[in-house]
DNA sequence: CTCTGGATTGAC
DNA sequence: TCAATCCAGAGG
């Protein structure tokens, strides 16, 4: 996973389809910051799914007094209504920044977890951000990549083809590298195995043996 | 206003 | 395995 060909930021078409596949297929492009501090990232080893009519997504509500659910539009998941390509970065756990990359076309509310990238690019600078030497522990996790890169809320709604966040092609990863497995930390539609990794990339978030596993993807 | 429950991390 | 620790969203 050291082969390193960065090309063009991934255009709006590519953010358009089934997200489940998008969401496999962003497996090996690569993440950017542009920062003041210098250029940071690398490529993508980890993501999941959320769709529009998926319970764990922070677009879809409870229906009051029904048992189903809608999408809805909130001030925090207002940017997952945005054009395809569209940054939604939000909160969790008091200090915690998650980074997403926004599916469909514009009122869709679908995106993509970004949860962990390999550290290529700035690793230095990424060490002293996290304030660990580890190169495991720099980017292996939703959060963790965010401190890594600098990714703030104000990020959230930006254009990830243009500015100093940008998501830029790579060749494919081989379906024979790809494990597909449940979601991390959600309760809602637990069952469904939107996650992807990359089999033997050393930062992934969490590796899975058990009877969590799916299985590599043929 | 109050209440509930996290798309996490890091320490034990 | 578990606490830290705060806000988004729902309901009164």
């Amino acid at each position: 996973m050291t082969t390193f060909c960065a090309r063009r930021p991934l255009p709006r078409s590519f953010y358009v389809g089934d997200t489940v596949q998008i969401a496999r297929a962003l497996l090996g492009k690569v993440l950017i910051h542009e920062t003041r501090e210098g250029p940071c990232g690398g490529p993508i080893v980890e993501t999941e799914a959320y769709l529009r009519d998926d319970p764990a997504c922070h677009a879809v509500l409870r229906v009051r007094g029904a048992d189903c659910w809608e999408a809805r539009m909130t001030p925090r998941n207002a940017p997952m209504f945005e054009p395809p390509g569209t940054a939604y970065v939000y909160r969790v756990y008091t200090d915690h920044l998650c980074f997403n990359i926004v599916t469909q076309p514009e009122g869709v509310p679908e995106a993509v977890l970004i949860r962990a990238i390999e550290p290529a690019v700035g690793v230095d600078l990424m060490r002293r951000r996290r304030g660990v030497e580890s190169l495991k522990a720099l980017t292996s996790g939703p959060a963790k990549l965010t401190q890594a890169l600098a990714i703030g809320r104000s990020l959230s709604g930006a254009d990830l083809r243009r500015g100093p966040l940008r998501v830029l092609d790579a060749p494919a990863v081989p379906d024979q590298d790809v494990v597909v497995t449940t979601r991390v930390g959600v309760r809602l539609a637990a069952d469904k195995p939107w996650r992807f990794y990359i089999a033997d990339s050393p930062y992934v978030s969490r590796r899975v043996t058990g009877p969590n596993k799916i299985g590599p993807l043929q």
